[in-house]
DNA sequence: TGACATATTACGACAGTCGTAGTATGATAA
DNA sequence: TTATCATACTACGACTGTCGTAATATGTCA
């Protein structure tokens, strides 16, 4: 079974959850069940990870919290995203983009087998 | 500019060595090389990124290195790959048409947003 | 009473990348 | 001659995002 190293997903966890913030403010808890719904468990984001991301997004100003009461009384830490973190967003997708293109190019597909024959020039 | 940024590319530096060894045993430099000409200068990886991935893989049993002196009479440390790091590099391609999947999820396609000089100047 | 989902924080380990620097050779140019 | 560049590689430590482990606390359901 095919899995998704951290090592991969590094750098793109940000760009997951700001998505997620552009469609409403949201919190921890919220943010990793919804990443899990999304892409069908095939990617669950560990906690520490989420919420250091967090930290980290407010410190670069991608996010901002604000506390607010839930109905059953529990307080919880919203985080919304912010002008800055918005242009931040769009700069990933061009650079997921630009990294499609370029890793691409590395990745051999099982079934087309395209061997690109090389005469000698180039 | 878009840049590819290295949190990003952690993890598939050693698939892109990998492919190319694929095609034939290689050394640093020429790897190097072969990366920048491949992506066309979107990706330059680093001097000691590279030769860390071969020690790195080579403890891993993904490849073997052997010495061999060119023309010039300078000895190179060359490195082919290995039935494990070929198995690695299939698995590694599984798993990024996966990630492709999931990232994708979370990423918005601007239209037509893309600014590209068509005067040929540059 | 206990298990479970919710909601968050703390802390340190790990590992791949990268900056900096150094070594050494051969070719080309001033 | 001297300098510079391309080639070819190694050493070392800093950085940073991820993750394992653990702790805390509340509400709900059985």
């Amino acid at each position: 079974m095919v899995s998704i190293s951290s090592d991969v997903i590094r750098g793109y966890n940000d760009t997951m959850i700001l998505f997620l913030l552009k469609i409403a403010p949201s919190y921890g808890y919220e943010i990793s069940k919804s990443i899990r719904a999304l892409t069908n468990e095939k990617y669950v984001i560990k906690e520490t990870t989420l919420y250091s991301a967090f930290t980290r997004m407010e410190e670069n100003g991608y996010v901002e919290s604000f506390s607010q009461e839930a109905e059953n009384g529990k307080r919880r830490t919203y985080y919304r995203i912010t002008e800055k973190g918005k242009m931040y967003y769009n700069e990933k997708c061009e650079e997921w983009k630009l990294t499609q293109e370029v890793v691409g190019k590395f990745i051999t597909e099982e079934n087309n087998y395209k061997e690109e024959t090389t005469n000698g020039n180039n």
